[in-house]
DNA sequence: CCTCAAAATGTAAACGTTTAGATTTTTTTG
DNA sequence: CAAAAAAATCTAAACGTTTACATTTTGAGG
């Protein structure tokens, strides 16, 4: 366990200088065979690993790009950093994650370590749309892509998908179905997804003609609990709503457990659909309708956005890429039941 | 968009050496109230970040631990890494993750990426328990800490759960019921987890003179498809099990999904207890009972070993950690249906 | 076997920190 | 107020790469 091997052991040991054991290393050819077979000899026998920040230190670029998500257990992240990870590995770049948990504070912490570690580029899912903390960033040129949530005062890519019209297709098909008194738990007004599909269910309502009960609007902040909460508090209405809407996958998992615990019968006494595909949707009985979004593709998306970003370094102008999501209709949405 | 600055470009426009630029950033103290102020307000005008390569080159250490996991979109390592973050955060310690698809070839790399950019440590579940490609990180002293999986060739402090007493506890609870033909669907057998459970299954059947029939054990991947088609071949068994035994969470959510697609009803045609909750446990009709793993405790553990070891580098022993698994048992196991 | 171009290899500086040890400044003390 | 001690600050080297440029080696052609 001697003090690590440089590319000055390795040169030594192969009887060259460190320029031509660094050639050989970033195979920059213009080396003899017979050389290069003894350094890379040398290398195998010394278990050379070239250090990456003396590396970065010289060459001011680290092949590596910052992921930044505000909850790790939201299975949503896990997805969409599997696209990124599959992208980045094909052009050689490496990829690492940190996450917030929703903190502005903790992101800013985030952000000024990947900036010292110099990560050619970001891909973000702030905790604060404001995007005031996310000022070093472009201070610093570092490009950033912004994913499922923009950020008003950066001028940076977006991956987002139109919120506004997913929910906008649910709450027309509930409509549709007879559904008037419909619900929306909805997240953080202040993030884009949670105020877009809020205003794609006030649309949708416009639309038909009917008028908006704010009984049946009902805030949620995306966690599970709330969901939970916001469920039950629609419950004890006297006049409860004969469909509800969830804007994101934890809200509706508790939204689920609040219904099976009221007893509040699925599919039958209340039609449901939420945004987001989450993996009890097709187990539940009934099975949940939902909007589900291609999440490995927003991942490969906002990867390859950012890679041009790196790899241009010129000015593009801001772009920004509205993915559709699907309407998966299944059986918790249905007629409404006229006995009710 | 100049070139970042640099401690000297601090220490110019503070009208002192990097030196003492150096000393303030690290709060040495030894430096005088107005100075520090000085070059503090020129850190703050000129927007300055250190950078950690040229910090890492000199110190050779960079409070930064890898965590390599086999797959991403497991919700089981998510929690995990939620664990090992917020510890690693309060000791000041950074993480990045890396996820390999359980590809040894893949992990690899990663694992040669992380000594390139110097990792302290490494927190690993891997993708193969022989461990020969992990010999590199023993080379360099890097302190590892295998979690979930051990690792047959190295060295290392381990954290496991007792599988075999929780698939044991499973397998008996289900014996107790009056169940004999009691399946098990297996992880691959090359892996700890996998093995283990295994071996608590045929402990348990040994323990209460059932004979071991092998048409009841059925080999998975540990993946969904794999639980979805272990699930079919025993459906088309003529002698069908009364009992299953999922060896992992996603092979249960496969299970639960051929289950419902064979309309081989849960609970009273056939009982089932899964090793790991998942979130669809506690929706599905019946509820199914699981033996439920403390994935944050884990997370938590992992890094306290780790770092216990990157702080006192002294050699110490190699250690283990088992936490027990509980057995939660709720609606999907039942007394053996006589009419069977 | 000499000349010369081409190929291979080597030299040395630079990247941005930290820090030991040298030097300067400030404070204390007689 | 001078000398000594203490505090503050500075100088310079080192960390391990990459690379422009210099030097040496090789081999072809005469």
């Amino acid at each position: 366990m001697e003090s690590k091997p440089t590319i000055q052991d390795v040169a030594n040991l192969a009887n060259v200088s460190i320029a031509t054991v660094s050639r050989v290393i970033n195979n920059q050819g213009g080396v003899r065979k017979v050389t290069e077979e003894r350094i890379l000899k040398a290398i195998e026998e010394l278990g050379y690993i070239r250090s990456a920040a003396a590396r970065t230190m010289k060459l001011k670029e680290t092949n590596t790009i910052g992921v930044i998500v505000p909850d790790i257990k939201n299975p949503f992240f896990p997805q969409v950093m599997a696209g990124i990870e599959q992208k980045a590995r094909e052009k050689e770049y490496f990829t690492i994650l940190s996450s917030t948990n929703e903190s502005p504070k903790i992101e800013e912490e985030i952000v000024k370590n990947f900036i010292e570690r110099g990560v050619d580029g970001v891909i973000i899912t702030t905790a604060n749309e404001e995007g005031d903390h996310l000022k070093l960033l472009e201070d610093q040129g570092i490009p950033v892509v912004a994913v499922d949530r923009s950020i008003k005062k950066l001028e940076v890519d977006t991956v987002l998908v139109d919120n506004k019209k997913g929910t906008y297709q649910a709450i027309q098909h509930l409509i549709l179905q007879g559904h008037e008194k419909i619900a929306i738990i909805c997240g953080p007004l202040n993030t884009t997804p949670g105020l877009d599909r809020y205003l794609g269910y006030q649309q949708a309502l416009e639309d038909y003609k009917i008028a908006l009960d704010e009984r049946y609007v009902i805030q949620g902040d995306f966690g599970e609990q709330s969901g939970y909460r916001c469920t039950k508090k629609l419950f004890e209405l006297e006049e409860r709503p004969t469909a509800i809407f969830s804007s994101n996958n934890m809200m509706t998992i508790g939204c689920v457990k609040a219904l099976e615990d009221l007893n509040w019968r699925l599919g039958s006494e209340v039609s449901f659909i939420g945004f987001d595909d989450v993996d009890i949707a097709t187990f539940l009985n009934p099975k949940l309708s939902v909007v589900a979004r291609p999440m490995n593709s927003i991942g490969e998306i906002a990867f390859l956005l950012l890679h041009e970003r790196i790899s241009l370094k010129g000015h593009l102008p801001k772009r920004e890429y509205l993915l559709t999501p699907e309407l998966k209709i299944r059986q918790s949405c249905r007629l409404v039941n006229p006995a009710l």
